[in-house]
DNA sequence: AGGGTGGCCGGAAACGTTACCGTTCCTACA
DNA sequence: TGTAGGAACGGTAACGTTTCCGGCCACCCT
């Protein structure tokens, strides 16, 4: 190795006791101003960082909190902004967070599912902030490890209790209303809405288009598929089967952006136009779909925010355990680009095309 | 907070003395069968979890790496896969990741840097994966503090001495000269690079070009743009410039998959077809471009391999300080898809749409 | 002058492990 | 029977901090 100084060693060669470099440290003030700048030129002079192991040791604190992304092999463009929001937002409190993936089978029961060390051993983390796709099992266990921790709501499966977790969520359900809506002004009657209500956050999508129709009182029209690898892939069969539903169908509301592409991909191959003969909307916003024509209308969410609230809520919860159960939701905005345009063959989607901008 | 139960409890409990509750959990050999089974037995009942802030602190090791992504504000695709493989080694060998994101300046001399604390102190890691965009003061810096890194070669700017660094680099000047040749196999021969020279990662994407060109002993040509926020943008703007050489120019080689579509974009709009006019090919293969027709020939990069080779060098360097430098290099593999086809009109990409899979 | 007060500081216990060293006890072998 | 040797285990010193407690001294006030 290399020599390693340690406070001892500072305190014999300022003279003082390792109690009094301890405060210098720390900026305790019951320190005289010369002790001070003594020991400080001595730190400098020896180039002594000191050992965050012994002080968390002692502190009872790690500093740390972890990121895990379960069940997902990839990071994907949402949760990559979601963990950089997350990462951020921690470096702002020089607090450390730590990315893991981890893959569970939904069905093990709690007790059996052999969470990674770091989470089951003592003193590595604070908290815990769970991303990706999670089931139940996963939340009890780790509830039943006592370590706090936050959840990102969307993409969590089962009959969990909601009100006893601390969770953010974006609002699918609010913005695929107003996504639906503004179909419905632009004069749009015979809208479609393609789902996989076996999955909550499409169904949540589902939930909102429904609210905005009933509420302008037009007929639900519901195509349910059910997703199962590529979200894409999805959409090219919707898209098919929209075919025979031409052209009394107007517009097309997607669960999200992967399935609007999926459709639009399937309706150009089959001759019909977007947004001339079909209007489209999605959901997400996601990224790299600028090359795309038409530009995609969607729903835009800010998934950086999503991090940073995950963040928040977790470091609010560490300073007050007791800190009741809350659901944090962050909103949506409409996105209106070219993929969209009032029912009606001819009217082109140059003339319409805003772009809302935060 | 609540009853914490540490190693000394669990000696208590079982009438052992704390050496032998820690030799069980450490499966140490010197230990009979039944006390093992009986410090095991106390050991769940009780729920005895080991702090691991203490074991670190006296076995002088973090267990812990930090993969640091520089002077980038998103974690592009290319990054997260990169994230995903070091992650992934990582817990292999039951080793966390600490991820973090940093910006510097590129001048600022190495000592008048501010690290992140998690680095600058001591205790908390046991060595650094550098990616991102990078500059020799940070790498200096880095040095300096005596901390094992690894580097992720390609982004990286300035003189710094290679040879005395590990470093994992993907084959940027291999994988054009790949692509160039098959470019020329295919018969053309007036072969444009479009590029950014003062970016050292598209300089060896040139000479790559270069060294094809040079051996079959075609005339270089070079688009030397400056590339400062969109590299789609510097397409478009390259394309521009590319229709006064049609039709003479037959393939242009692009840096990387961005340029690339911004030059198809360019060249679309301005009627030009890929690749029935032009041959185009990029470099990189990001993902979300299977939306995008025709779909772009280019260089698959194994990204996540790029994370297992960094992590697995620095794990290699943790066990032997004195490992020397290295510069490994992760091959790349073109990928022959449709913006790619044989020079003189009407020779669709459909009969020429090869997909090489690895 | 004596006592109270407060600023400053040093000693040492604690945090929860691991590792070293020494002790005990048992077996095997001369 | 005596002893060597090894298996099993306990005590305790580390690891490098922070924090508590108590002591010293200077100063001020009565």
């Amino acid at each position: 190795m290399f020599e390693y100084v340690s406070i001892r060693d500072i305190a014999r060669r300022a003279g003082v006791g390792v109690s009094t470099v301890s405060r210098v440290l720390n900026d305790h003030p019951e320190t005289s101003q010369q002790t001070r700048e003594k020991v400080l030129r001595i730190i400098r002079e020896v180039n002594y960082r000191p050992n965050s192991r012994a002080r968390q040791l002692v502190k009872n604190t790690a500093e740390t909190i972890c990121f895990i992304l379960n069940n997902r092999d990839v990071i994907n463009p949402f949760h990559s902004r979601v963990l950089m929001g997350v990462a951020r937002y921690a470096r702002t409190l020089a607090k450390n967070v730590i990315f893991m993936q981890f893959d569970y089978p939904p069905d093990a029961p709690p007790n059996r599912l052999i969470l990674p060390l770091v989470i089951w051993e003592r003193g590595a983390l604070d908290g815990l902030v769970i991303a990706g796709t999670n089931y139940p099992n996963f939340i009890n266990a780790v509830k039943a490890l006592r370590i706090p921790f936050v959840v990102f709501g969307n993409n969590l499966f089962g009959d969990l209790q909601i009100r006893d977790l601390h969770s953010v969520w974006f609002d699918n359900e609010g913005g695929t209303r107003k996504s639906t809506e503004y179909l419905i002004e632009l004069g749009h009657q015979n809208i479609w809405c393609l789902v996989d209500t076996t999955k909550p956050w499409y169904r949540r999508c589902y939930d909102g288009y429904c609210q905005a129709m009933e509420q302008h009182q037009l007929r639900l029209h519901k195509l349910d598929v059910r997703i199962e690898d590529s979200p894409f892939n999805a959409g090219v069969e919707g898209a098919k089967q929209f075919l025979h539903l031409q052209p009394q169908l107007s517009a097309i509301v997607a669960g999200d952006d992967e399935i609007a592409l999926g459709v639009l991909s399937g309706l150009n191959q089959n001759g019909v136009r977007v947004p001339d003969d079909v209007s489209l909307v999605g959901f997400d916003d996601i990224e790299g779909l600028k090359f795309v024509r038409p530009l995609l209308t969607t729903v835009r969410v800010a998934k950086e925010k999503i991090g940073e609230e995950l963040a928040k809520l977790l470091f609010e919860l560490l300073q007050n355990r007791d800190l009741p159960p809350v659901k944090r939701t962050v909103s949506t905005e409409l996105l209106v680009r070219e993929s969209s345009a009032r029912p009606g063959r001819g009217l082109g989607s140059n003339g319409l095309s805003i772009e809302v901008v935060s």
